[in-house]
DNA sequence: ATTTTATTGTAAGGGCACCTGATTAAATTT
DNA sequence: AAATTTAATCAGGTGCCCTTACAATAAAAT
């Protein structure tokens, strides 16, 4: 049974530094290319992520691995298309379906974009950093449980699978 | 110099973080009243927050404050009375100004919704919230550089303020 | 060959966080 | 008293995520 103040400690911090990020992210990319704000949990990005993990999907397939609808689906990679980042192509075999394919630069967007190590970690010594993943590590899983154990079990291993796949490509 | 693979673990861990805590929100929030699906780091958060701290300003020191527009901060305010988290009433002083104060319920959600020990923290021991709270202690005050050095100087102080005020009130 | 099912697309709408521009009303300056 | 500054508002717009309803097309099943 762990102490509450410690807990209450922590979670303070948590909040702080959700906080904090949000106004440091805000500032970064206040007059950048409008893109790259998105967070890559959701929407847009989310569709970028699993296309880079696994390029030529239907988009009848990046709803279901992403837990969308599929016109949901149909606008967020109607905006990519728009922004340059995706390509659209009907499929010959099923002439139904449109693959979405990556174009360079989406490519980019979703590799580079998501695999800048932040600033901020480099004040941490090699201890800290070696405690910081370990702690995540046990947050993350118990995360994952919660998921688990919700009415939507399915989600599990659709989101587990689409994060730790995208995590375990970029830092290998 | 610390040790780029190990920041790139802890990089790796900390997406993997965000994305599942993501996920995991909705599906807490999923069918919830809605009203607490909204972040505490924006719009009509960032108010109820700043009120928290400091209740019964002007809309005009809201917008100042947290660095919104009077047009957005009145929206937002607006919305909040919309659900009787917040009132407004015109000064007697001043009368161009209009004086929001919080409800008893807007309270509430200021401070509970936000001073909730998050479940997961429940996996850590009491060593590991320490190195959690001292790791993030760290990084919190990076980002505040960060901020601070930025081309919004004010900016700083602002944010800064309003978090920390708010942290330290409720987990005092 | 006709019905059913699957994949997309289109239309419309709701909620969110912002923003700019123009206007009103009250206070302050001159 | 007249001009100006200030606080707030109205109107309208952008972009984001997400939903429900419905139509079109192509493949699969009967």
């Amino acid at each position: 049974m762990p102490n509450l103040l410690k807990q209450k400690n922590a979670a303070g911090k948590l909040i702080e530094f959700g906080m904090v990020r949000h106004v440091a992210d805000n500032i970064a990319h206040r007059d950048s290319d409008n893109v790259e704000r998105q967070s890559m949990f959701q929407g847009q990005g989310k569709i970028l992520i699993a296309l880079s993990q696994n390029d030529g999907l239907s988009q009848k397939e990046l709803a279901t691995r992403l837990d969308l609808t599929a016109q949901s689906t149909a606008e967020f990679v109607n905006k990519l298309v728009k922004k340059n980042l995706v390509t659209k192509e009907k499929s010959t075999k099923d002439r139904r379906m449109t693959i979405i394919r990556l174009t360079d630069s989406g490519r980019k967007m979703a590799t580079t974009e998501s695999s800048k190590v932040p600033e901020f970690l480099n004040v941490l010594s090699d201890e800290e950093l070696d405690q910081l993943t370990s702690i995540l590590t046990k947050i993350n899983s118990s995360l994952y449980d919660e998921i688990n154990n919700s009415d939507q079990p399915t989600l599990f291993e659709k989101s587990q699978q689409v994060i730790k796949d995208h995590i375990r490509d970029w830092f290998l």
